[in-house]
DNA sequence: CCTACCGATCGGTAGG
DNA sequence: CCTACCGATCGGTAGG
């Protein structure tokens, strides 16, 4: 009983990190080569299974995306979110926001820079579930930000006059202006201007 | 002689018609669905066309991609940098360029958004001739704006203390954004948002 | 009855 | 611009 037990915990276990090696690896190459352009064959090859293999953990390619994007969204996590939101509410909350994003950014956590503008980009004129899961977690990023606006002011720490939505919207945009321009021209100064940006945003809407 | 010239010319004046209405097409099946994934047999099924008729105009598929990027250039001139440009040399001229982009984004003068933010998610991490074509068309644009602050600055109606490639940046990226989130959630209120921090941006540069 | 794969091949389509 | 093909690769499935 026990030996049966072990055999069948010790398969689950293999196939766990194998479906995490798998989905790591289809997220960074998701990230460079674009979602759509992840084959099923290229991510067996890379890997070294056989793409019957990939059927075992995915039933079709579809759902390899989606699981594509759950995985980037774990690492997403972990990166930009968890380091992010480790201040207090208030202004040192929403730089630390801005600035795990940006160090997610340099230290090309993907290969091709922030998974979900690359994904995000590339499903959102392609109706179906895997653009809705793209979406809805960039959506919860951007809703991150207006968050952490809206409790830094409910706290006193930012002006009365300053709409969360519209200041969390201008972070947004000024993060993925950055991590564009970190793709096409891959020099320091390319996130310092948005550091610059972002400062002078913060310190306009800091309470005085 | 007269009438084989006519021939000639008709026919040349038709394969330059065929030619620009396969580019159109291309450019606008390239925005929503990618560049890579506009297929030779899809675009000519779509213009009743066949295969090997696309390759009398094109010999290859990169051939094919470095046209619709300069038709999609054409395009973007004629409908953002010309009317963006009209304005005399000032805060109006950076206003005008801005508003050009946003109803370019809004009239969806490509279905699936700015043709050179959408293709150029998509290839800035694929190194060649395409990706250089398509950042060198993205740079002018945002050049043009650094470019408008810059000369609105020498004018005296822009205040010293601005650095045009600074406020040309933050712009792009507002620009962008727009782009962006017109096409997740296609509301007003979308390009209402960039218009309000451009605005916002200028009113805070302009010389008083 | 489960899992994690294999080699081979299905009908179609890619660029050329 | 056409028909007629090529080597390869696509997502997906067969039996073992």
């Amino acid at each position: 009983m026990v030996e049966l037990q072990d055999v069948t915990d010790g398969r689950r276990l293999r196939g766990a990190r194998t479906r995490q090696a798998i989905l790591k690896h289809a997220a960074r190459l998701a990230s460079a080569e674009g979602l759509e352009s992840v084959s099923l064959q290229r991510l067996a090859s890379d890997l070294g299974i056989s793409k019957s293999g990939l059927f075992a953990h995915f039933g079709s390619k579809e759902e390899l995306q989606l699981a594509t994007v759950e995985a980037a969204a774990q690492i997403f996590t972990r990166e930009v979110l968890v380091p992010g939101l480790k201040p207090p509410r208030g202004v040192g909350r929403i730089q630390a926001l801005c600035d795990a994003f940006l160090s997610y950014v340099d230290r090309d956590v993907f290969p091709g820079g922030c998974f979900f503008q690359a994904a995000g980009a590339e499903f959102d004129s392609k109706p179906g579930a895997v653009r809705d899961a793209i979406l809805e977690r960039k959506r919860y990023w951007e809703d991150s930000l207006v968050r952490a606006v809206r409790e830094a002011r409910e706290a006193g720490k930012v002006q009365r006059g300053v709409d969360p939505e519209q200041l969390g919207w201008e972070l947004h945009c000024l993060l993925a202006g950055a991590n564009d321009r970190h793709l096409q021209t891959p020099e320091p100064k390319a996130l310092e201007r948005a550091r610059r940006a972002i400062r002078e945003r913060l310190e306009q809407a800091a309470a005085s």
